[in-house]
DNA sequence: GCGTACTCACGTCC
DNA sequence: CGGACGTGAGTACG
């Protein structure tokens, strides 16, 4: 494997290839990053509250093919009640708005929803006696619990799926120490969550949820429940009652039923129930009750539906990926004889106009995929020409440039050994490391864990992942070696509006997924010239001053996560500094960003008798297809003398947090 | 308030 | 590999 990736790189054979090699002026922090690829679509974001009512009118204008029997205001009427008694300063125009029909609702003396979650909560609670350190420790807030905003969705997700991951190492590792069991670490982590109500958006709602971005991934149906997307671990209907009527809030379609297609924007829901009947063996029809009253409900009074479209994870054929779509509306519903004969529901679900796409970015690049559709703007197919065992697309939709100059290498080059206390030597395991062996050498270094679950994701930050290498001899297909193996993503570099090149992945990329090296040129740090540093956009130091985060939550913390609200800040075991300026991989391309979506980890493993020290870059949560990758670049320690160049560039990563410069 | 019914999960086993 | 199956969480509802 290794000498393969050796092969690719001619430093000095005078030999060229053209296709390698364009000249084309490097912009990488000439241009602002946008935090997503899709930017398009960016100013049509929803706000976090949504205005009600928004194309009513136009739908009543254009009335559906279908007309409705009994004409009804939407029910989201019913929380602008909710919002009226919360804040009441609030003016609301009743002559704007056409609901005459709930005005008597409006004015009941009961809030129909925040009552419910509200009392949710409390029974919550009193079940959680760590709930007052919760609040007083601000991990979730008791106002975060019913509204969330982006930074509370992402740190409920984060902690979740980090204690769903550690979950998944201690089961691994189960077979062969005598632990006990833990199956369903999915189920395991939420339940632990949810005793401590460590969730958001608890207060069920029409329309968009705060914190949650149309195009926004999921890999389980527990995280969409604890960030109170949709609020049924199974079911595939959500729904709340509102004054004796039950309206929609959100639809899963994962494919189960047969639900219909016809293009990106339509989904022909099927209704829930079972067509036979076990007991009395014979045929039944759906009954208009539960989730197909609801949806009824909706239909009729035309409210806003959130959809979620289920898809098979290509990575891991038996799982599936939940993707946010926006929302939606039903036009049409009617009555349809199912295979076995009983009647089905049918629901006409229509994309509103004017969101931002999402399952339709998955559709292009399926096309693209299976080449059924060309890719506008592709400059080259193979940027790596070869090099990797997936093709790196290169595109460009944006101005006329060709090609970045340089030469693509997958290696580190002039690499420093790094001294260690131990031998440098691999461990003896035959066939293939396992969890839980504590008489594996590269286990024993990982302090008795392995690294990565057995679907190849990271468990863990950690000053030093020690995986398996040349001189193990275990075989090439050990788990442990899982930043070895070349890019295992299909990556594309492209041209941002305004920073230059950029990269992203037309695959979904679950958190904690290996992405790709950090290769190029090791640097001697004795010898490196802070000018050259300031000339070479394309350094990569790890004694950069970073800002620390967390992403590691052990089981046993959960009980105090409040008062643990320390980051992981790693001091680094030896300074390394790669240049990717004239050769390098895909890793050159990703551009700085203060509130990043990848971060990086050191990776030790031996060749040739000495250990290397590599950069690993991993998702740092659930990336969408075609979203741009990004780390925080650090900033460079040497500015004290005012005058001195200090090489830091202007951060124009737009986000929130964003510290203003990098570099 | 509590038990029960219902559901477009998920992993495992064969 | 695919389908059956067992254990499920959260919610609504009686």
């Amino acid at each position: 494997m290794e000498e393969g990736l050796c092969k690719n790189f001619v430093p000095s054979s005078g030999f060229v290839d053209k296709t390698k090699i364009v000249e084309v002026k490097p912009l990488r922090s000439l241009a602002p990053v946008l935090p997503k690829s899709l930017q398009s679509s960016h100013s049509l974001r929803y706000p976090s509250v949504f205005p009600p009512f928004i194309v009513f009118e136009e739908v009543q204008e254009s009335q559906p093919s279908s007309p409705p029997p009994i004409p009804a205001p939407p029910i989201k009427s019913y929380k602008i009640l909710v919002e009226e008694e919360e804040t009441p300063h609030v003016v609301h125009d009743d002559s704007s708005t056409p609901m005459s029909v709930d005005d008597g609702q409006k004015r009941g003396p009961q809030p129909l929803n925040s009552c419910k979650s509200s009392q949710k909560r409390s029974k919550k609670t009193k079940e959680s006696h760590f709930d007052s350190s919760f609040s007083a420790g601000g991990a979730i807030s008791v106002a975060q619990r019913d509204d969330g905003d982006r930074e509370t969705v992402n740190l409920v997700l984060m902690t979740y799926d980090s204690l769903r991951r550690r979950l998944c190492q201690l089961e691994d590792a189960r077979e062969l120490n005598t632990t006990m069991s833990i199956k369903r670490a999915d189920l395991r982590a939420s339940n632990a969550l949810s005793a401590k109500a460590f969730r958001t958006n608890m207060k069920k709602r029409v329309g968009a949820v705060p914190g949650i971005d149309i195009g926004d991934i999921f890999f389980l149906r527990m995280e969409m429940v604890l960030v109170g997307l949709h609020g049924q671990s199974m079911g595939g209907i959500d729904y709340m009652t509102a004054k004796d009527e039950t309206v929609a809030l959100s639809i899963v379609s994962s494919g189960v039923y047969d639900d219909e297609t016809e293009d990106d924007d339509v989904l022909v829901y099927s209704g829930q129930g079972e067509n036979f009947n076990k007991k009395d063996k014979h045929v039944i029809d759906q009954k208009l009750q539960r989730g197909n009253l609801a949806l009824d409900n909706s239909s009729r009074r035309q409210n806003e539906v959130r959809v979620i479209r289920g898809l098979r994870d290509a990575v891991n054929k038996s799982a599936k990926i939940y993707v946010y779509d926006g929302l939606y509306k039903i036009q049409d519903s009617w009555i349809e004889k199912g295979k076995s004969g009983g009647g089905v529901f049918k629901y006409k679900f229509v994309r509103l106009p004017g969101q931002p796409s999402a399952f339709a970015v998955w559709k292009s690049v399926q096309k693209w995929k299976m080449g059924s559709s060309s890719r506008t703007g592709l400059i080259l197919s193979d940027l790596s020409n070869g090099v990797e065992s997936i093709p790196v697309s290169l595109v460009n939709e944006v101005d006329n440039e060709k090609c970045p100059f340089f030469q693509y290498f997958n290696d580190l080059l002039h690499p420093k050994p790094f001294s260690l206390a131990q031998s440098s030597y691999g461990c003896s395991c035959t066939k293939s490391c396992v969890p839980g062996d504590l008489s594996c050498s590269c286990i024993q270094r990982n302090e008795g864990d392995f690294p990565y679950t057995s679907t190849a994701v990271l468990v863990s930050r950690k000053q030093l992942v020690h995986e398996c290498g040349p001189m193990c001899k275990c075989f090439p297909n050990c788990k442990n070696r899982v930043s070895q193996s070349g890019l295992k993503l299909q990556m594309e570099v492209f041209k941002t509006k305004d920073r230059g090149w950029g990269l992203r992945s037309l695959d979904p990329i679950r958190a904690g997924t290996f992405i790709c090296e950090y290769t190029g040129e090791v640097i001697d740090r004795a010898k490196v010239n802070p000018y050259r540093e300031y000339n070479d956009e394309y350094i990569f130091n790890t004694s950069h001053i970073y800002d620390p985060f967390k992403w590691n939550y052990e089981p046993s913390l959960l009980e105090e996560i409040s008062s643990n609200v320390s980051s992981e800040d790693y001091c680094m075991p030896s300074p390394l500094i790669i240049s990717s300026k004239s050769s390098g991989n895909v890793a050159r391309f990703m551009n700085h960003s203060c509130s990043p979506n990848v971060f990086w980890q050191p990776v030790l493993y031996a060749e040739n008798n000495q250990s290397y020290l590599h950069i690993a870059f991993f998702a740092l949560r659930h990336i969408p297809p075609m979203s741009e990758l990004t780390y925080d670049y650090g900033c460079s320690g040497h500015v004290e003398g005012s005058n001195a160049p200090n090489g830091r560039k202007k951060c124009l990563c737009g986000s929130s947090k964003c510290r203003g410069s990098f570099g």
